[in-house]
DNA sequence: CTATAATTTAGACATATGTCGAAGCAGGGA
DNA sequence: TCCCTGCTTCGACATATGTCTAAATTATAG
């Protein structure tokens, strides 16, 4: 009848009806990750030592151009999902892990149908 | 310098970068889901009583024609987050846990970048 | 000041996606 | 049997998205 699980008891989307906005809002972030290239470019940014990424090293890794890569890491930028600087003359990138866990959080705790 | 929370430490894709056909099977689950509709849609079932949605409670919920509603439930369908069953006049609708909670992992964990 | 290297911006183009109206397919009743 | 209701499939169409080439931008080195 009741939850069988020691959790707080289900993700966001399950608690309730998500609300249109809520729904447009969290939908453009996650359209943001729906890309192999980005998921392989946040996972490359978020996997590496120090925490911080040259672009160069992150074109070496595709078999794309540079204003390619470039143009993800904008999307994913806007998106909040990570943030960047210019430093002489190479720019970095670097995670923004609140914001990558509003995506964890939305499925997380999910685990059972809502009713059972 | 290492790791300050109590974490298991660092979600997959902050773990190690993905690799390219990774990207891509997870890059289709999350494009699934990144659509307001398909978002709301998943959450309505998610968050209904007994787990189980028939389409005529959704399409109602939306200012979408049935056949648009249709479509997205086949997306969802398509990747594994729901599953769906006609009984009778009626076709329900439920979520696969097991498959929504691979979103979450994906990004749960990660919180702090790599290397600091 | 010019040349060179690293990125981004702009513009173009092919493909993917969301939405609709019309038609097709069950099931349940008269 | 015939029809009506609920849902899906089909085809069309406008918009969004991923990728490229060419050009602009920013910084360092001569």
């Amino acid at each position: 009848m009741t939850v069988a699980t020691g959790q707080p008891c289900c993700a966001p989307i399950a608690r309730e009806p998500l609300s249109e906005s809520a729904a447009a809002d969290l939908a453009a972030l996650l359209k943001a990750v729906a890309d192999p290239v980005r998921l392989r470019l946040l996972s490359l940014i978020a996997s590496h030592p120090g925490g911080e990424v040259c672009v160069c090293d992150l074109t070496d890794a595709f078999d794309l151009t540079a204003p390619t890569i470039s143009h993800h890491l904008k999307v994913l930028r806007t998106a909040g999902l990570i943030g960047g600087e210019r430093r002489g003359t190479w720019v970095y990138y670097w995670v923004v892990p609140a914001q990558v866990a509003r995506l964890g959080e939305l499925f997380t705790p999910l685990a059972q149908p809502a009713g059972e």
